[in-house]
RNA sequence: GGGCACGUGGCGGAACUGGUAGACGCGCGGGACUUAGGAUCCCGUGCCGCAAGGCGUGAGGGUUCGAGUCCCUCCGUGCCCA
């Protein structure tokens, strides 16, 4: 029988078996608005059924879905949708994190409204999520930049402020002194860190700004034991946040009587303080630097405001400094020290200001001696017999950072110092004791966590509900005037200045004082938009609008928490640690309960571009450089190199110079070049490119470019080689998920992405990869059509049906624990497999009792998966009930999922001689007859004794002679 | 510089608590069916060897009856932090 090209309306039944082909996009939207109709994918709160709360992180609007999304969202679909068919409710909601700078960016570029902007590609990214096939329930969609979303950031805010836990506070930004504005930390271009749009150099600049102490949980953000997350993100935040250092703040002053606080973890150590060191951008350096030395300070905070903190601090580095010419007062002795600017001091960390004792600490030693300041050792190391050995400063080479006696210092003179390090040493606390009693200072701890700046000289985010009265200070606005909006009428404008274009505004930011009533302004700095991803998970929970609630009580007793969250590591010290901040600041505001949010997390690894090999050119012309660089007459791709590096080793050719023509590989080209690699790159011989030889080809117009296929082809559209490197357009190598689904269907892509890597490792895409899925796929749809017209039959072999029962049962085994676990590859390989094996067992079983239940175990497992291929096999072809995906996850038999026979494993000296099939029930002594009656045994053995016999039930006999 | 991962065929990857290394798929080789095929189906495919057999999880060492898996040293790659 010839094959049968049917359209699938015209498919009649009972004729032409194998005639319906499988063309995804005639069921695929199909499905999808039934679905959508019957609403099969809304979750509501059902007390008598167990919750299940799935979530994974919604995207920002950029524009188009990127296989990155789909690569997150698919599996986490997949298994949303197994928990739902075991039972559980499963609410998997999804939104739009619509806030942020590409919104702006394009408003500033293109004279578009972030808003339009934002909403044209929601509008589009809804309709590209919808083609995944996904379980959304979309009746709870969040987009963030709807007022009715902000307003709770507002109001979250402004709890927060009440609380203490929202504060404003002097902070560096990076600024352009010559376009006059504050810069993004994504404007600061390079290394060099120049503005991005006049290329002078930035520096760094103190602006009031908003702050949220998330340092107040640091202690309890450390604890992790209610979680079930990736050790990977744990250790980020538990490295991110820091061990807790112990010590004291204490007040130093200027000779004038400005206040300098300093945090130490040495008090011990205050009596030898000789000097201070302020960070460059210190704001009391204005008020105290002598005219004397303001020229020397200036040019030194100019060259330190260059440098990124990490350049700094970096340790190697050598440190440097200027003297500032003011002088401070040591609070413990009252005695007069010079105050000298560093760049190893940063504003952000700490205060701003270090006590510098150069005998107990080395950094402090360095500078001392570089700049020839007194060393003055106050803690005196001990002996075995614990008497004190004197330190000399002339002959120090280091600093002592020991325990020892305290030695010149007044009234604690003689105290012992036990660890040197935190309140457990009697010592420090006798020390921190007496600062306290003295006035001068007080126990204090930091974190290297630091509490979280939020505001930002933006407009497309969520205002910060504050305003700022003369008489009044600093107000929140009144509860019942949020949210305060955006302005989008024609004053806002769209300048590339680098400030919020609220500043900016004619009327926006007048408003009177929530206080006295007064002239008043509003602050006009926008919120970072990771506020606005602290609390979806929350604002899913409702139903109606976020008008009056930031959610439904009722909902979120039932669904909170998140019990499975999914997406990407890359979040671990910043939406992922916030969103825990978050939560426990809104659970002590009393809001919410429990101890997370989010119980479980798992990260999906990141989907590479596909390495390609550059087309292999024969270049013809004029040699400028030999051997290097040519003038092309013509260039012509001779054959993919891909098919040339198959080819034996003496077909590559070899590279030809003496006659003006070159043949190779292309690696790199732009507009007026080629490069072209002339040894042909062999991996398989261990070759990494060391011998490469690289020809810079120069490109005329007049250059005839010949590319088989491409008549009018110029020589930009030369393929280059690229290896496997993230995915950017402006390599080339960006994998689109939409022609994809084009081409494939959504089920072969969503199987696909599942199958080709390990769920949370991630790896290079590989466009040949996908075929396989494809024809996986299609047998199955072939296999149900076939058996859908296949006559009855009662003459099942028994022992054919044991055969197929097994391997139905094992693999559901094997499916449920790997959805289970995330082992979304391993899965589909089970099913490959269970496919194969279908296939080999059809002609024996197809029609009998044992065939349908296989049928309907496959498609019940395949519906995860393929949601749109196993509705349409389940519900069309085999005529069950709608909808697979209301149905049970089936049960595995286990009788029958356990295999008769095993393969007894039969090794001598741990080397595998044997295997031979034995029953499941066999029993030890059997086994080791078996083994050691076996021919390959007995020639080993050759006559002698074992002298050992080990068995491992199931597995294996090892007879050690 | 520190921390954490990882290193398995030509390729992507399997291998639960140490117990048959290479499941599944790609690619490749062969065959069938076709006017033809890049469609479909079947067979083969870690390496060496005609075979018996030997060798194989980055390198080297150790623990063990037995190591991809555990321990140590080194090399390489990736990510995070400084």
């Amino acid at each position: 029988m010839g094959r049968c090209f049917a359209p699938s309306q015209a498919y009649p039944p009972g004729r032409c078996l194998m005639a319906r082909p499988y063309i995804p996009h005639e069921i695929e939207p199909k499905w999808q608005e039934r679905w959508e109709k019957d609403g099969i994918h809304h979750a509501d709160v059902d007390p008598n059924k167990p919750k299940h709360y799935a979530l994974t992180m919604f995207p920002y609007p950029s524009g188009d879905l990127h296989i990155g999304h789909w690569y997150a969202m698919v599996p986490s679909d997949a298994r949303a949708r197994f928990m739902r068919m075991r039972g559980y409710n499963v609410l998997f909601p999804m939104g739009f994190d619509a806030f942020g700078l590409p919104a702006e960016n394009a408003a500033i570029r293109r004279g578009i409204h972030p808003k339009v902007w934002t909403y044209q590609n929601i509008e589009r990214m809804r309709k590209q999520l919808r083609s995944m096939g996904a379980m959304f329930d979309w009746r709870r969609e969040v987009v963030t930049c709807d007022p009715e979303y902000y307003r709770w950031n507002q109001y979250w805010f402004i709890q927060m402020y009440k609380h203490g836990l929202a504060y404003r506070k002097l902070a560096p930004v990076d600024w352009c002194p010559r376009c006059n504005t504050t810069l993004a930390r994504e404007q600061v271009i390079g290394e060099e860190r120049v503005c991005e749009r006049c290329g002078t150099p930035v520096i760094k600049r103190n602006l009031e700004q908003w702050f949220l102490k998330i340092t107040a949980y640091a202690e309890e953000l450390k604890d992790f034991s209610h979680l079930d997350w990736p050790e990977k993100v744990i250790n980020a935040q538990r490295q991110w946040i820091g061990d807790r250092s112990e010590g004291a703040n204490v007040v130093f002053r200027t000779e004038q009587g400005h206040p300098i606080e300093i945090f130490t973890t040495r008090p011990d150590t205050l009596w030898g303080a000789t000097f201070m060191v302020l960070a460059p951008e210190h704001p009391l350096l204005d008020e105290i630097v002598p005219e004397s030395h303001q020229k020397q300070v200036d040019e030194y905070r100019h060259r330190a405001a260059r440098l990124s903190d990490i350049e700094r601090t970096a340790e190697e580095r050598e440190k440097t400094g200027v003297f500032t010419g003011a002088y401070a007062i040591n609070p413990v002795n009252g005695e007069r020290i010079p105050i000298w600017i560093a760049d190893y001091v940063l504003m952000t960390y700490g205060t701003g200001a270090i006590m510098a004792v150069p005998a107990h600490d080395q950094r402090d030693f360095e500078f001392a001696k570089k700049y020839g300041l007194e060393i003055r050792p106050v803690i005196f190391p001990l002996d075995e017999d614990g008497n004190p050995i004197p330190l000399d400063p002339a002959t120090m080479t280091e600093a002592y950072e020991g325990p020892g006696v305290m030695v010149n210092s007044g009234p604690l003179t003689g105290t012992r110092i036990v660890k040197a390090k935190g309140w457990d040493d009697p010592g420090i606390m006798k020390v921190i004791e007496w600062l306290e009693a003295q006035g001068i200072g007080e126990r204090a701890y930091q974190y290297r966590l630091r509490d979280w700046l939020i505001s930002r000289q933006r407009y497309w985010g969520t205002p910060i509900p504050m305003v700022y009265c003369e008489k009044c200070g600093w107000n929140p606005v009144p509860e019942d005037q949020l949210p305060v909006t955006l302005p989008d009428d024609e004053h806002v404008q769209w300048k590339p200045t680098g400030e919020s274009p609220l500043t900016y505004h004619p009327t926006w930011k007048h408003t009177t004082c929530p206080v006295c009533g007064g002239p008043a302004v509003r602050e006009t700095d926008t919120m970072d938009t990771f506020i606005d991803s602290s609390w979806y998970h929350l604002a899913y929970l409702q139903l109606g609008t976020l008008e009056k609630e930031p959610f439904d009580k009722k909902e979120y007793e039932y669904w909170f928490p998140v019990d499975t969250y999914t997406g990407g590591a890359e979040h671990a010290t910043m939406h992922l640690l916030y969103v825990r901040f978050f939560h426990k600041a809104l659970r002590d505001m009393g809001f919410v309960d429990g101890p997370e949010p989010m119980i479980q997390l798992r990260c999906q690894g990141v989907v590479l571009g596909e390495p390609r090999p550059g087309d292999f050119v024969v270049v013809e012309g004029e040699w400028t450089q030999k051997p290097t660089a040519m003038t092309a007459r013509r260039i012509r791709v001779v054959r993919a190199s891909q098919e040339i590096r198959h080819l034996p080793r003496e077909q590559w050719g070899e590279f030809r110079v003496e006659d003006g023509a070159i043949w190779g590989e292309v690696y790199f080209r732009d507009e007026h070049l080629v490069h072209v690699r002339v040894n042909p790159y062999r991996p398989d011989e261990g070759d990494k490119g060391e011998h490469a030889q690289l020809v810079v080809v120069t490109v005329m117009p007049e250059t005839q470019v010949e590319i088989p296929g491409k008549p009018d082809a110029g020589h930009m559209e030369l393929t280059y080689h690229l290896g496997v490197e993230k995915m950017s357009k402006s390599k080339f190598n960006v994998v689109e998920p939409g022609p994809l689904v084009d081409q494939y269907g959504a089920d072969t892509v969503r199987a696909y992405l599942m199958f080709f890597a390990r769920w949370e490792k991630g790896g290079p895409w590989d466009s040949r990869g996908i075929e396989g899925v494809a024809r996986w796929l299609r047998r199955v749809w072939n296999l149900v059509h076939e058996s859908a017209e296949a006559p009855r039959r009662e003459d099942a072999d028994p022992d054919k049906v044991r055969q197929l029962r097994y391997h139905v049962h094992s693999t559901l085994k094997k499916v449920t624990h790997d959805l289970e676990n995330f082992d979304f590859n391993t899965a589909v390989a089970a099913l490959m497999e269970l496919m194969n094996a279908l296939g080999n067992l059809k002609k024996d079983l197809m029609g009998t009792a044992a065939w349908d239940e296989a049928l309907d175990v496959y498609l019940r497992m395949l519906a995860p998966i393929a949601p749109h291929m196993a509705e349409e096999l389940w519900t069309e072809v085999l005529g069950k009930p709608y909808s697979v995906h209301q149905q049970a996850w089936p049960e595995v038999d286990e009788e029958a999922a356990r295999a008769p026979e095993f393969t007894l494993v039969i090794q001598v000296n741990g080397k595998v001689r044997a295997r031979i099939q034995v029953p499941v029930d066999i029993t030890e002594e059997e086994a080791k007859r078996l083994a050691l009656e076996h021919p390959a045994v007995q020639r080993r053995l050759d006559g002698r004794e074992p002298k050992r016999v080990i068995y491992v039930p199931g597995k294996l006999v090892n007879i050690v002679v």
